[in-house]
DNA sequence: CACCTTTATGAATGAAATTCATTTCTGGAA
DNA sequence: TTCCAGAAATGAATTTCATTCATAAAGGTG
């Protein structure tokens, strides 16, 4: 399809076919063209004029060109606040931004959450850009890793809830059982305004009304944050005590 | 195994060998004994004494079962404190309670986070004592599932991270490229300490050091619950200037 | 009693990932 | 140059699951 139509015979070409950066590639086309449920070694090598046992040569499994495709989206993540927004405010977009990606991403978070670190490069200068703004910020060492896995679950969390269907909570027959829950689901909607709208700067594209999950979102990192400060303003408190 | 070892014939028992109940609890079981990878179907109906394909009798696919496995495992989760104690207390004790249940459990996270809770009656009644305990706190109906959800999207996300390798953010080779971040990992577990000890009351099997993980989640979750405190007072304080 | 429904069995089916034997080419050492 | 180990393809298994299908036996209803 996408290379050369002529059919290769067997043995090793004359020039090489594959590599990881272009299996990567090809994953995250097929990805997006078709979504994860289509993303099979198959379809993959379909997509690439090869055959599926080929992809065997540069990776050892599915779950690598996952974590390829994973360093690739990261680079999709907003870091830019950080160069000049205060910590507090950078992290906010940050988050949000993150949310974004794994939002359109759900089945690598559980590659994400659980993958050291060490060989996805994007992800790694991610996280320095995160560290430094918190650290120039004034947060102790000790903290910053904490604080940024803090962020990360609520984003992970996040993701997941924004594509669950949005009746989820509608107890539906059960209603009897739990009155006070479906009463606070049946009102879930009015804070729906308090929410800022996506994406003013650079998006003609969806200003996209914000749904119940956008809103929870919206909350629990508010909170977060504010949360954040307070503990920051202690620690430097305790410290200009001594 | 468990139940009656003569062979049975073709057709129809004579008495109902199989209920969803009797699934549900044959699922449970498995997964603890053997984990999550060892539940198949072809196991499950081992379990059983009964052939896989006897299962699509009582369910319509293997996620019904993860469904059935997800209402029941909610059950240990622990909202006990919503009867007696202030709301942040409560909410403190169910967040900790319930990222440790879904620790143990992370293949549920996909299912949980994404499903309906109209069929789960278990997890409906959970939520109604969380719904309940915030309510009577003050908390407006509006903001009482958003609040909810938040601390629910922390949990599944810290979760994640608590079964993550405890190196996953050891940058190996590429510590140059993030020098910053790179110390904030190698200073990461000062805060050791200031993390309460799991269980004082009921434990007497495993007093578990807290991991790194451990104490991202109590930050964020301290953080989080300082950040709703606040919320709600300047709810109260706008309230109360009309 | 006739007949549809329920609930088993055991034998396919099908979709995926992965492995294996084989082929062909490359690049470095003798 | 020649030779050979290793890299990189192919296509044909293999494996592991979930799920479906044809069939059989028992139950319950008219």
């Amino acid at each position: 399809m996408s290379q050369d139509d002529r059919a290769r015979g067997r043995g090793r070409p004359l020039s090489p076919v594959l590599t990881q950066r272009k299996i990567a590639s090809a994953a995250v086309t097929l990805i997006q063209s078709r979504g994860y449920r289509a993303l099979t070694m198959s379809a993959l090598a379909e997509q690439l004029g090869v055959s599926a046992s080929a992809l065997y040569n540069h990776v050892g499994s599915k779950r690598d060109i996952m974590i390829l495709v994973q360093d690739r989206v990261n680079q999709d993540i907003d870091c830019s606040a950080f160069k000049s927004e205060p910590w507090d405010v950078a992290l906010d977009q940050w988050a949000r931004s993150y949310r974004d990606v794994y939002t359109r991403n759900i089945p690598l978070i559980a590659v994400m959450a659980v993958l050291p670190v060490a060989n996805s490069p994007h992800t790694l200068r991610m996280y320095e850009k995160v560290a430094t703004g918190l650290t120039r910020a004034g947060w102790p060492e000790s903290w910053v890793v904490n604080t940024i896995v803090a962020v990360e679950s609520l984003v992970f969390g996040s993701a997941y809830d924004a594509v669950a269907p949005e009746n989820i909570f509608d107890p539906g027959e059960l209603s009897d059982i739990a009155p006070v829950f479906s009463a606070a689901v049946a009102h879930r909607d009015l804070l729906l305004d308090s929410v800022p709208s996506d994406d003013a700067a650079d998006a003609p594209e969806a200003p996209r009304a914000p749904s119940p999950a956008d809103v929870a979102f919206d909350v629990g990192l508010r909170s977060l944050l504010a949360g954040f400060r307070l503990a920051l303003e202690a620690l430097h408190d305790r410290a200009g005590a001594d």
